[in-house]
DNA sequence: GGCGAAAATGCTACTATGTTGCACAATCAT
DNA sequence: ATGATTGTGCAACATAGTAGCATTTTCGCC
């Protein structure tokens, strides 16, 4: 029993990029989008476990890689050893990223991404570069 | 039985530390300083078998540590779920790295870390700026 | 609306990477 | 040389991610 006609955002994404709207995705994918920060696996299950959604750990994995793969969702490695995701509001992950070293936040920062005007030693052929600050975010500045 | 007098580059590193010279932390010393890129625990590890120098596993991930937290050697956290170890010869760890998309290498790029004139949102705090350019390296991005 | 191929899910098991606790061994200041 | 301090080895544990395969769901098509 799905609704039919009107496309949640989500789910307009999702179709976006030709794959089946599916209850995980279409949840993860809410998730992610409501999200103030980039959110690990675990934090994602968790948001999936409140809104009700029954879902399993493998399923959640390949749900992840496959936004990442569309595009949809970038992956970032992370210092502890969890990876984060998230979903760039405005199209694909051309941003920075600021990383609290306190409190191991990470959020997307928008519409900044400096002209990495770096001079490659040798061979080397340039497809992207990620910027991560580090840092104290607000919230954990405070007392400093 | 240790030689005594003459301290080798290693040697003299882990002592600038207060650290102890022990075989261990001495011959992965060694092997940092003599690769060419970032090394994760695995090839560290089969690296010390090479030279012959019995090791414990878990042995090797607290001298990787203590390299790392000595500011001796650096940790990259890396797409793949492996941490790489290197050490920047001149110096603390500041320095750009390429990550090769393809095969997974990473080299320092020392010399150029670019100006992150970045302005900040909030009461974001920057302790320091972590550049990885990715693409193909000289030796994968021949058939490009 | 029902059919069926293709795609996604849920299990179970497994791998890879990293950690903890504790007894024992090596280092080094004295 | 001695002994407090630091590092090592081992065994057990923890966490994050992956693989194979049977079952279910989606969705284009009639
Ligand atoms: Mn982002
Ligand atoms: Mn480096
Ligand atoms: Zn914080
Ligand atoms: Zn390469």
């Amino acid at each position: 029993m799905p609704q039919t006609h009107p496309a949640t955002p989500a789910e307009s994404l999702i179709a976006a990029q030709g794959g089946r709207i599916t209850r995980t995705r279409v949840a993860v994918l809410e998730v992610l989008l409501a999200a103030e920060q980039s959110l690990t696996h675990d934090e994602i299950g968790a948001a999936l476990d409140d809104k009700g959604i029954k879902h399993d750990r493998v399923t959640l994995y390949r749900t992840l890689d496959w936004l990442v793969e569309s595009g949809v969702a970038h992956k970032m490695a992370g210092d502890d050893r969890a990876r984060r995701f998230g979903v760039a509001a405005s199209g694909p992950h051309e941003h920075a990223h600021f990383h609290c070293d306190r409190c191991g936040k990470v959020v997307c920062l928008e519409g900044l991404q400096p002209a990495v005007a770096v001079n490659l030693p040798g061979g080397y052929q340039l497809d992207r570069a990620e910027l991560v600050l580090h840092g104290a975010c607000p919230t954990c500045g405070k007392g400093a």
